[in-house]
DNA sequence: AAGCAAGTCAACCGCCTCGGA
DNA sequence: CTCCGAGGCGGTTGACTTGCT
């Protein structure tokens, strides 16, 4: 027996919200906040599958959405974070108050690969587009693989250069502690509360209290600092 | 004005993760 | 420990809009 559908297709609508689709939902959210999503239409008199309400809520009809253009410094945070994060777009969007998954993915996808490119820089690797990946450097993570155990060791250093860069790589450095073994660059003690503006290298904001931490411009980044949800 | 191509973005699909039973 | 259901996520689709010929 194969898994139960999340919802019944047959009897729900698909398409475009209409406007009495959204006020119900709008009405039945604010009455119950959100809530399970699966018993939800059926509750708010809607013909709609539970994802896809939740799906309407959080990317149009929540109430604390930035709609409108992004800003130049969005921009940029998207990128660096992006070149950070890869294609990790809810946890890019957590960082960017007001902006959904969805919309930054499509902003992404429409905007900035092509503004990436037209500086003539990769979107996937964010390495510039003409330069060579280096020669005889397969890494695999296929378990058992010994070119990957190889690698590994050989190559931790290449994180402290910033011309080169592996996309696979960067999930797992922002969710592991960088390498430690001898680090050329020593890490300086992290000051609580970095705010991450500094964490990123970015302007300080007028409320920033931060000081001395290794941002971008000190050539050493912290991943930790771009912590999961 | 009409037709077409390219761009945009809301919505869907299917897989993955996590927590509870 | 395993199974199952719900929620969450990223990739993709397709309707609509805009710009160009």
């Amino acid at each position: 027996m194969g898994r139960s559908p999340c919802c019944e297709k047959a009897h729900t609508n698909k398409g475009a919200w209409t406007k009495e689709e959204d006020d119900r939902l709008i009405a039945y959210i604010r009455a119950h906040g959100e809530g399970c999503w699966r018993s939800l239409p059926k509750a708010a008199g809607l013909l709609r599958c539970g994802k896809s309400c939740r799906l309407r809520w959080i990317n149009y009809l929540r109430p604390d959405l930035k709609r409108g253009n992004f800003t130049e410094e969005e921009d940029e945070l998207i990128i660096k974070l992006h070149s950070l994060l890869g294609n990790k777009w809810s946890l890019i969007a957590g960082r960017l108050p007001g902006r959904t998954d969805n919309e930054i993915k499509n902003y992404w996808n429409t905007h900035i690969r092509r503004k990436l490119l037209s500086r003539g820089v990769d979107p996937v690797t964010h390495r510039p587009i003409n330069e060579q990946p280096p020669a005889n450097i397969t890494i695999s993570f296929e378990k058992g693989d010994e070119d990957c155990k190889i690698s590994a060791l050989e190559k931790p250093f290449k994180l402290q250069e910033p011309q080169f860069k592996i996309p696979d790589l960067n999930l797992e450095l922002c969710i592991s502690p960088p390498f430690q073994e001898e680090p050329l660059i020593k890490p300086v003690k992290r000051e609580a509360g970095v705010c991450f503006s500094c964490s990123l290298g970015l302007p300080k904001s007028p409320e920033c209290k931060c000081s001395n931490f290794l941002g971008l411009s000190s050539g050493f980044l912290d991943f930790r600092s771009v912590e999961m949800k």
